[in-house]
DNA sequence: TATTGGCACTCGAGTTCGATGAGTGCTAAG
DNA sequence: CTTAGCACTCATCGAACTCGAGTGCCAATA
């Protein structure tokens, strides 16, 4: 239905606008083009491949009298076809590898330095979405009686995070019996996931023997209870998102400050990121093409991460759309295979 | 040396000034606060006052033809003796304490959610440091082998908040030991705060009896490891950054970005709050007085809270210096006293 | 048929100019 | 000491104008 688009020519002068656009930022004309072009088309040719383009919706004038900005539907047909893969500088592959290797055996620091990282690079906003409670590894767990109804849970991932949840329960334990329960689990359970661990207590309380067993029964109970809970939680750590306010695309005050509520609001940005990337590889989103208003003039480039084999985590970047897409594409497709692989082949 | 500055009448008018501007955010005339003034003033007498003021510093005027702002000296002024103490409305009070009720027994969830409040019912920025961990009540204490020389301590408070730090240790530990150790600082020392506890685990040190005795000695070892660490750190709670970009004062970009890169410096804003906050009661600060010139314009009210008589942690607002000051006092006061009172006489 | 030179046209950005009006400082009279 | 009066200042606003980058269209050309 939408008429052949775009043929070899357009697609060189959609490109050349695009590249010149996010270079300058400025709206570009038809003569810059011309004498950018090397088989000397003259501008008047320029402008009418142009007007096509336009009319086909891949540019924009912002008035009459002025040249051609990308529309978001450029820029997808640029990031999906047009760019020039470009491979990391190695001076930045030597900063990424020395700031990891430097905490490559604590995931938590991980999880902390790689948004930063990506955010210096980039000049843009850095973010890291942590795999789901479900995935992470037990190593150790521990109750603490707190009040009579109210015990403390302490889980250690395999990896030394920490995490911890309040669980109400109905009868009173006493300390001696929450350290038996945990010791237990951990006996029992270590190595494996929480997903796991839950899915065998499930199995345990249908056993009979549960219904007899003080210990069993008491494990059970409290390991679902703290299991129960928000299994797909997954953190988001942003950094860097001051560097949007100096990007004269943002000036206006009030939308910057629906941004920074978005930045807040972090699970509706979980959410998102987890819809659009179901796929491996990095992929580019343009914000418009979320339901998200606030996300309007900015795209993101994010990847999922392995841990152990299983695609967890997400990483990527967020930037206003006029960025750099071929280093941005190369920072995070860098930056995902190695943190897959530090996660994959751990040194635990 | 500064000539007496300020009869009762200019104090009137400084007040009426600031009251004004503080309402409108325009610049108030001569006109304005004569038509204000009972006592039937001209508006050619309220000039005059008016230039007195300006030349002791009180006010200052954007360019010549229009009304008189304050100047921060003036609002120094203002706040330190022209305020009309105001009591909180019943409504807000309302709204706090059932906020609070809702959490009165978890410390961790009353951190997050004081700022909340006090964001949401001053419009303003809202803020909590933590008390340091100095201060903090042993519950329990476990260390978990991770890797060979790597140990992780997690650490309870009374209140449940949990917190965990990764040691280094120069010998190997078997899980065993790191159980036994850790079991043996819980009957020795729950109660008592971290500070009290490494006090006496230095003492233990000192003793004999130490060198010989293999558990006292990996006790010690890592007990004191854990301790040594930073033990004035500091959490700060920042809520409801994006109101300040609500004020038309802030338009600028660029100092609205320094002013979130400082949000983000928190260790920095611990420190300031710190330095002038001493003694017990609300206080303000107003921006100038600081040396951030981040804070240009914004003005801070804030008040210690106490944890078991202790003066320890601190809450409060930030907003622009043309803030509802009275609103924000009242506010602030009841929040910390009622924080006090909760943290005092625990129900734990 | 595709390309191109030429030309009229559009429109934002920047500048100047004058009117408006709020608000001041000063002075002289009460 | 107060105040009426008056000249003065200056930011703001809008109208009129110029400038120039860039366009769309058309007729001539290869």
């Amino acid at each position: 239905m939408q008429e052949k688009p775009i043929d070899a020519r357009a697609e060189e002068i959609l490109k050349k606008v695009i590249v010149n656009y996010i270079l300058t930022g400025e709206p570009v004309g038809s003569r810059t083009i011309a004498k950018l072009s090397r088989e000397g088309l003259s501008s008047a040719s320029v402008r009418n491949v142009m007007a096509d383009l336009e009319e086909t919706g891949f540019l924009a004038q912002p008035h009459t009298s002025a040249g051609r900005i990308p529309t978001d539907k450029g820029y997808r047909y640029y990031v999906d076809g047009l760019l020039d893969p470009v491979r990391l500088a190695p001076r930045d592959k030597a900063i990424i590898d020395e700031s990891l290797s430097r905490v490559a055996s604590e995931f938590g620091e991980a999880m902390e330095i790689i948004p930063k990282i990506l955010s210096r690079l980039s000049s843009h906003v850095g973010y890291v979405v942590t795999p789901p409670i479900r995935e992470t590894v037990l190593k150790h767990i521990e109750f603490v009686r707190l009040q009579e109804k109210r015990v403390l849970c302490v889980f250690v991932d395999r990896s030394g995070v920490v995490s911890h949840r309040m669980i109400e329960v109905e009868e009173e334990y006493a300390q001696a019996d929450l350290d038996r329960a945990g010791r237990y689990l951990v006996e029992e359970f270590a190595g494996l996931t929480l997903g796991d661990i839950r899915a065998r207590l499930v199995a345990l309380m249908a056993q009979e023997k549960a219904a007899f067993d003080v210990l069993l029964k008491s494990v059970v109970n409290l390991g679902t209870r703290y299991l129960n809970a928000e299994q797909d939680e997954r953190r988001l750590v942003l950094e860097g998102t001051t560097n949007i306010m100096k990007h004269p695309e943002f000036a206006d005050m009030d939308t910057m400050r629906r941004l920074f509520e978005t930045f807040e609001e972090k699970h509706h940005l979980v959410n998102l990121l987890d819809r659009c990337l179901d796929a491996p590889g990095v992929r580019v989103v343009i914000g418009s093409e979320t339901d998200d208003p606030a996300l309007k003039n900015l795209a993101l480039v994010a990847s999922p991460y392995r841990v152990d084999q299983r695609s967890s985590g997400i990483v990527g970047l967020l930037g206003p759309t006029r960025m750099e897409y071929e280093r941005a594409l190369a920072l995070v497709d860098y930056i995902s295979r190695l943190l897959s692989s530090l996660l994959t082949s751990p040194p635990h």
